[in-house]
RNA sequence: GCGCUCAUAGCUCAGAUGGAUAGAGCAACGGACUUCUAAUCCGUAGGUCGCAGGUUCGAAUCCUGCUGAGCGCGCCA
């Protein structure tokens, strides 16, 4: 990777000159940017910044000395900059050398070893299991799993898990809806408003169960007819959430059932340990967890009065069990109306000895609606399956990504449809597919990428301008891994695209005249083709061929 | 009332631990195809980064207050 290498190179010259301090010890101690305005280069660093407060020197006066200590063997120019930028500019050789990287790794290129094998599961989704998905839990869903992806890339071990609500009141609301929809469909008359769950999907599940079980069903005592329906409906739901998710590109590793926790009896230890380790109390006949200790603004409920665990105790139990399972680093994407339980979750995993840093709980704003019908169907949701209907699973998948996960995003589902507001995603593939058509008329007249002494060829500021943009792929994915936001795999892949479509117009590729050239420009377009390849596959996006 | 999040071009949004002249797409305007995909390229115009203070070499970014918007504050799940 060009830019770790720079890193690298950077801090020899740092300890040459003795500047090494608690501040900068490691590569990764050392800020890289691409600047802004290109005249100053292909990267820039202010290390001498970070350097000044250690040493006690002007932050130019470093920077001038750092650039005279610099290894030149990549770089055309380092230059000090006021007030204390140093400003590098790569060789054109450093730069051909990534085509021939990105070609002898076609699948692995933009994958590092960052993450270094540490395991991180990531719980998005995590919808109950009473009704379809909406375009909210679809804005997760697509951010938590491109997040997995990148992590992925930089060389975490990752797991995708979904966590399936399936105990509690709403299950039993759930059966009871269940139920009155098998005895309307019977001819018993139904008071609509008996029915917890109104939607009307509802029914093929009740048709399905009176098919499974016959109307013996309703002759068994309530307490055993329920947990047929109950269990029934559940695992028919679960099947449909995952078919959803399923074309919309997002796969789970497991789908965690909550029940799992109550029946091994891991929700009572969680509160015996909680107990035995001063955390929790008992008043009013409930017990309580003293989370005021853990900042937390209150204490919280962990078992009612009536003796049921709240919701609350079977999450810490959950989070116990995630981290007996290995994980170092928990990741749960919830979306804005759990924000409130951020603080006492943490507060419980930080009160049973975890480090509260390792679980990072990331909060996706809502999706607002305008120009949408509402469905009488379904009440007030507008569904994933809705919108991949509507604009297809590609368009609604960047549409999401484009936006940072804290946009309070307005969703005008007019628009989405509209060429215009698509057009970020049609740019990006329809670079691919014309790399892809370039590569076969080129094969046409007998021209095929050349990967050899050729490519010093590539001297053209468009050339040079995309060969770097290629170069910065690894760091966009480590970056966009690291800060989990993946928003910026589009921000870059953009730029990309738009160096392509600049080349591409102003140089000419295919002449049989030039057969070296050809080779040389042609595989550089196909160096790019395989990483615009593989960027809209970190989006979980199609890369198309022809368009 | 308290808390979390947000406010950047007409619209939708980017903006790397605080860094150099705040960017892109759409919309508007003006150019570029008898030649590799014009779903493209080149250019013009468009901004008091919600408002007011503060921190410092430097603030869209950090802090405080205010305004506006979304959400949350139960022995619900």
């Amino acid at each position: 990777m060009v830019t770790d290498k720079i890193r690298e190179i950077i801090l020899d010259a740092i300890i040459k000159l003795g500047f090494a301090s608690d501040a900068v010890s490691g590569i990764y101690d050392i800020p890289i940017e691409t600047p802004k305005v290109r005249e100053f280069g292909h990267y820039s660093s202010n290390v001498p910044f970070s350097l000044a407060a250690s040493i006690k020197k002007p932050p130019y006066d470093i920077a001038v000395a750092l650039a005279a200590s610099i290894d030149m063997s990549m770089f055309e120019k380092v230059e000090p900059a006021r007030p204390g930028f140093i400003n590098f500019t790569l060789k054109p050789a450093a730069l051909q050398d990534v085509i021939i990287e990105i070609n002898d790794n076609k699948n692995s290129y933009g994958r590092s070893d960052y993450g270094n094998g540490r395991k991180v599961q990531v719980e998005f989704v995590s919808a109950n299991p009473t009704g379809p998905l909406s375009v909210g839990h679809g804005r997760i869903a697509v951010y938590g799993d491109t997040v997995a992806r990148l992590l992925d890339a930089a060389g975490f071990a990752v797991h995708k898990e979904f966590y399936v609500n399936d105990a509690g009141n709403q299950i039993n609301n759930l059966a009871s809806s269940v139920e009155l929809r098998i005895r309307e469909l019977l001819g018993e008359p139904v008071d609509p408003e008996q029915l917890g769950y109104k939607g009307e999907y509802l029914i093929a599940y009740a048709r399905e169960i009176l098919e499974e079980n016959g109307q013996a069903l309703l002759d068994k005592d309530e307490q055993e007819r329920r947990a047929i329906i109950a269990e029934s409906s559940i695992s028919k739901m679960l099947a449909d959430q995952a078919n959803t998710l399923k074309h919309f590109g997002v796969e789970f590793d497991t789908w965690f059932r909550e029940r799992e926790l109550h029946k091994s009896g891991i929700v009572e230890k969680t509160l015996e340990i909680m107990k035995e380790k001063g955390l929790a109390y008992e008043e009013d006949g409930a017990h309580w967890f003293s989370s005021t200790d853990f900042e937390d603004e209150k204490d919280r409920v962990l078992k009612k009065s009536c003796g049921t665990p709240t919701y609350f105790l079977a999450d810490i139990a959950y989070h116990r069990n995630k981290y007996e399972r290995g994980f170092e680093t928990i990741i749960d994407i919830w979306g804005a109306d759990h924000h409130g339980y951020i603080e006492r979750m943490k507060a419980a995993v930080g009160a049973l000895g975890f480090d509260p840093a390792s679980l990072e709980i990331l909060i996706v704003q809502f999706v607002r609606f305008k120009n949408v019908k509402m469905s009488k169907r379904l009440g007030n949701i507008v569904t994933i399956d809705d919108l991949i209907d509507e604009v297809g699973a590609d368009v609604a998948r960047f549409f999401f990504l484009t936006r940072s996960r804290d946009s309070h995003l307005e969703f005008d589902l007019k628009l989405a449809g509209e060429k215009s507001e698509a057009n970020p995603l049609f740019y990006l593939q329809y670079a691919h597919a014309r790399i892809h058509s370039l590569i076969a008329k080129a094969e046409e007249k007998n021209l095929r990428p050349m990967f050899g002494s050729e490519l010093s060829l590539l001297t053209d500021q468009r050339e040079l301008q995309l060969m770097k943009q290629l170069a910065d792929f690894p760091w966009e994915i480590q970056s966009a891994a690291k800060s989990r936001e993946p928003v910026r795999i589009i921000s870059y892949l953009s730029r990309l695209a738009g160096d392509f479509h600049a080349f591409y117009h102003d140089l000419r590729v295919i002449s049989p005249e030039e057969p070296l050239m050809s080779g040389a420009r042609l595989a550089l377009s196909k160096a790019t083709g395989s990483v615009l390849a593989r960027g809209l596959d970190f989006l979980g996006v199609s890369a198309p061929e022809s368009m």
